[in-house]
RNA sequence: GGAGGGGUUCCCGAGCGGUCAAAGGGAUCAGACUGUAAAUCUGACGGCUCUGCCUUCGAAGGUUCGAAUCCUUCCCCCUCCA
């Protein structure tokens, strides 16, 4: 086992916060391996690179020997994390809880070593638990605790409504632990309130309380939001080699230390040593090279990242034409079709409105020639490769 | 229940009878410059069969030659009082 104090550098690495530091050394001191819990709901998860985050954590405890629970909630899914916008979700069923969790494991397995994971699902002792043993883990806490957690407050002073089973939430994640005799739990920096609640019900039940590990929730592409499917700054783990290999080469300069802390594995020494080697006059597009090879290797393998690195030097140092673009056919009539609707049939577009001002402001070309009549037509027979802007492509064939 | 303030194009936010597809900012997109970085500059930013036409300003009616702007009803949000 490796010295404590580099074992806590890799656990602190890019961590928002740990509570409580001097007791995980204590921990880690014991030798043994640690008990890690990380929680995820049931819903059918598509993961973005942020997620990753806690995932490379968990990997990250893993290589230094310690025991990963993986946790699928699929009895706090019933009640669903309080966020006020949908205070109940409908119970899903044994076989959609089932499903989910292989879609987990086959996105999450390709950061995580299965043979050292344990997943575990929070209904086999949530199941078990009595309606006297409920009452009793409900009496655990006052509302005015439960009033301290930000969402709660903030939606009570309000005058939003408070369903009386989201409380049950966070004391249910909190007895998680104590059923898991977890010694840590990792969690993101939203999930404060519920990973200390772990704490508390487990000094209740005379179990030594677990350490709270807390991840930063990681930036979009924009550099300003959070990273999330709804805002579209997001880098999805299924997205093909090219598309990830793309998005990490358009983050900003300052945005891809951030990411290399959070989403790397290479060393904090090699990383600082980067650092130097910017400071001293590198260009940093090299070192963003390299971990993009690196994270696109994560998801797609070795060969792929070498690729998609060698379809971006081709298509953007040379500009030339990606080799892997969608074939569009498109009926033409007697005289073919305008140049609008089949960029906006082909989808580069979305309007034929668009597709004109892209062309007045000269970002459509055909087959490498830049487009300046908006009249134009494509007679039918003919099959062109069109390009919007830097990045969207089709072939489109006009029968 | 009472009093007041609001709902405008992706977001914020001006407009308060014609010159309004609607100021300004943000976001976004395109072009230039680059390293698909940042910064900067230029432009676009409802739709269409695009020098014109059509549909938008919470919803539905109405007044008017003409309404985002006036009137009526309705829906929703916020603040204060109870």
């Amino acid at each position: 086992m490796n010295d404590i104090n580099a074992q806590l550098e890799i656990i602190k690495r890019g961590c928002d916060e740990l509570l409580v530091e001097s007791e995980l050394v204590e921990k880690l001191k014991s030798g043994r391996p640690l008990r890690v819990k990380a929680g995820f709901d049931p819903t059918a998860p598509d993961l973005h690179v942020g997620h990753t985050v806690l995932i490379n954590k968990m990997r990250q405890l893993q290589d230094l020997g310690h025991h990963i629970l993986f946790l699928i909630g699929d009895f706090t899914g019933m009640i669903g994390d309080p966020t006020g916008k949908n205070a109940t979700r409908p119970p899903l069923s044994r076989e959609d809880v089932e499903r989910n969790a292989e879609t987990y494991k086959a996105q999450v397995f390709k950061i995580l070593d299965p043979a050292k994971t344990e997943v575990v699902y929070n209904s086999t002792w949530m199941n078990k638990l009595s309606s006297a043993e409920m009452i009793k883990l409900a009496a655990t806490h006052t509302v005015a605790r439960m009033l301290e957690r930000d969402d709660f407050g903030k939606r009570y002073r309000s005058n939003q409504p408070i369903a009386i089973h989201e409380f049950l939430y966070p004391l249910v994640q909190g007895y998680d632990s104590v059923a898991l005799k977890a010694d840590l739990e990792l969690g993101g920096t939203d999930q404060k309130f519920n990973l200390l609640m772990g704490r508390e019900l487990q000094k209740q039940n005379g179990q030594p309380p677990q350490c709270v590990l807390m991840m930063p929730l990681l930036e979009g592409l924009d550099g300003v939001n959070k990273m999330s499917k709804s805002l579209g700054n997001y880098i999805g783990i299924t997205e093909s080699a090219n598309e990830i290999f793309g998005k990490l080469m358009s983050i900003s300069d300052t945005l891809m230390w951030r990411y290399i802390e959070l989403l790397s594995f290479e060393s904090l020494a090699t990383m600082r040593q980067w650092k130097a080697e910017v400071e001293g006059g590198r260009n940093p597009r090299d070192i963003k090279v390299g971990f993009a090879q690196e994270i696109v290797a994560r998801f797609h393998g070795k060969a792929a990242a070498e690729a998609a690195l060698a379809d971006f030097e081709s298509r953007f140092r040379q500009g030339e034409i990606p080799a892997d673009i969608a074939t569009i056919v498109l009926q033409g009539g007697a005289d073919g079709i305008a140049i609008a609707s089949a960029l906006k049939e082909a989808g580069l577009t979305a309007s034929t409105s668009e597709a004109l001002r892209m062309i007045a402001q000269g970002g459509v070309k055909l087959d490498g020639e830049k487009v300046g009549d908006k009249a134009l037509k494509l007679a039918a027979g003919t099959t062109v490769v069109a390009q919007v802007g830097k990045r969207k492509f089709a072939r489109i064939q006009v029968v």
